[in-house]
DNA sequence: GGCAAAATGTACGAACTGGTTAGTTTAGTC
DNA sequence: GACTAAACTAACCAGTTCGTACATTTTGCC
C-alpha cells in the first residue's frame, strides 16, 4: 500500500500524527469490521476483504482480536456502546409523563432508523441465538440501564393517574422496540413484497405518528385519551 | 425447472414404491436446506452438510436447483409458501369485526410463534436486502393477497362505525406483523439483556393478550373502547 | 429385450479463507 | 546512540467449500 515512511519522518511534536497509532488502527479496524459484519453478517464477512478496507493488514486484526470471532464480539460491543451513549442524550426528565413518553417514543423511532447499520448487528445476533452477545458483560452491563427511562417515565403517569396501571415497563419498552426495530429489520422484504417503498420519507412520517400513536392509546387510560 | 411432461405421463401405478423418486428427493432437499439456511444464513450453511443431512446426495443438489443460491431461493418460496398456506386457513369471513380483528392478531401472534424457522428466513432475507425475495415472482404472488383479510375487517368495522377511519389496511398489517414479529426474530438478545426467558409460557400469554390489546386499542375509535 | 432419458453415486479439483510464521520498523528510554 | 518492546508488513499454509466430470443405475416406452 502507501509508504508509511514518507508520512511521518521528522518527529517532533507532541500533537499525535504518529505513523504508529495503535489506538487509531484498532478503532479503525471495528469500524470497518462493524460495516462488513453488518453487511454480511458474521460467516459471511471476509477477514480479508475487512483488512483490505482497513488501513491496516490483516495481520493486525490477528494482533489486536486474536480470531475473527473476537473481532466480530468487539464490533458488536462497539456498535451497542455508540447506540446507548446515543440514547443517553434524551433528557425528559422535568417533562410531564405524556409528552416525555411521546419524546421517547419518537426519540426511539428515529434513533433506530438512524442507526440501520446497529440494527443489522442486532438481527445477525439474533440469528446466533445472542451467543456472542451472552459473552460480553461490556454488553449486558451498556443494557440493562436501557428501561431507566420508561420506567421513570411509568411512574410518573401512574401517580398522576394518566396512565393504566395493569402495565410491566419492560413490556412497554418491548412494544415500542418492535415497532421501531422492525420499521429498519424488515424494510426490504416489505417494501418489495407489497411494492411500495416503506422507507420512503412520507411512509416514515405516517408511521412514526401512528406509532407514537399506537404506544400512547395502549399506556395512557382510555378515559384520559382526549387529547391524544 | 422438472419436466412437465413426466407428471402428465399415464402411470401404471397410483401408488409407486419406488427405489428413485424425484419429486421426493426434491422435497427431501428442500426440507433439509431450509433447516440449515434458517440456521446458519446463506454463506453459513454448508452445502456439504446439507447433503449429509439429506436421504441424496450433494450430487443432487446441482441437479436439482443448479447452485447454492438456487437452493436458497427454493427453500425460501417453500417457507413462504407453506406458512402462507397455513394462513389461509384463517376463516374470520362471518365475524364481525372486533372480533374478527383480535382473532386475527391472536392468529398472527401464535401463528409466528410456531413458525420460528420461517422467521429467520425472513431475518436472513433482510439481512440480504431483499434480492432473492425479488428475484422470485412466485413469492411476491404469495403475498399480496396477504392483506385481504386485514382489508375485508377493516371495510366492516369502518362501515360499523367502530373502527377509526383515518388509517391504512397496509399500515395496520405493519404494525401487527411488527409486534410478532419482533416476538419471535429477536427474542435472543432480548432475553439475553435482560436476563428475563421472553419466550416463556408465562411471558408469552402476557406479550400476547398485550398486543391484541394494542392493536384494537389503535384501531378501535376511543369512544367504542368500552368492551375492549 | 432394447433404448433413450431421467436420476443418482463417486471422486476430485480449483479457489477461497481463516489463521500463522518469520521478519522489519518505529517509539520511547537510559 | 544503543536497546527493547510495541506496532507493523509480507508471504505463506492447511483445511474448507462450492462446484463438476465421469460413470452408472433406474424408469418409462416401444
Amino acid at each position: 500500500m502507501s509508504n508509511p515512511v514518507s508520512t511521518s519522518r521528522s518527529r517532533s511534536r507532541a500533537t499525535p500524527t504518529r505513523a504508529q497509532d495503535p489506538e487509531g488502527t484498532r478503532q479503525n479496524i471495528i469500524e470497518v469490521a462493524a460495516q462488513e459484519f453488518a453487511l454480511n453478517g458474521l460467516s459471511g464477512a471476509r477477514i480479508d476483504e475487512i483488512a483490505a478496507k482497513t488501513r491496516s493488514s490483516k495481520r493486525m486484526i490477528y494482533y489486536y482480536f486474536g480470531s475473527k470471532e473476537g473481532l466480530y464480539v468487539s464490533a458488536l460491543e462497539n456498535a451497542y456502546r455508540q447506540v446507548r451513549e446515543g440514547e443517553a442524550k434524551l433528557d425528559i426528565a422535568g417533562m410531564p409523563p405524556l409528552d416525555a413518553l411521546k419524546r421517547l417514543v419518537e426519540f426511539t423511532f428515529d434513533h433506530h432508523h438512524q442507526h440501520e447499520e446497529f440494527i443489522r448487528m442486532v438481527m445477525i445476533e439474533n440469528i446466533h441465538h445472542g451467543e456472542f452477545l451472552e459473552r460480553s458483560d461490556v454488553i449486558r452491563d451498556l443494557n440493562v440501564t436501557a428501561i431507566g427511562n420508561i420506567e421513570a417515565i411509568y411512574a410518573k403517569g401512574l401517580a398522576a393517574g394518566l396512565f393504566r396501571a395493569d402495565l410491566d415497563p419492560l413490556e412497554i419498552h418491548w412494544q415500542i422496540s418492535a415497532l421501531c426495530f422492525f420499521n429498519v429489520s424488515n424494510r426490504a422484504t416489505f417494501s418489495k413484497i407489497f411494492g411500495k417503498d416503506v422507507g420512503s420519507p412520507q411512509y416514515q412520517t405516517s408511521l412514526r405518528r401512528q406509532t407514537v400513536d399506537m404506544v400512547l392509546r395502549f399506556v395512557v387510560r382510555a378515559d384520559k385519551l382526549g387529547g391524544v
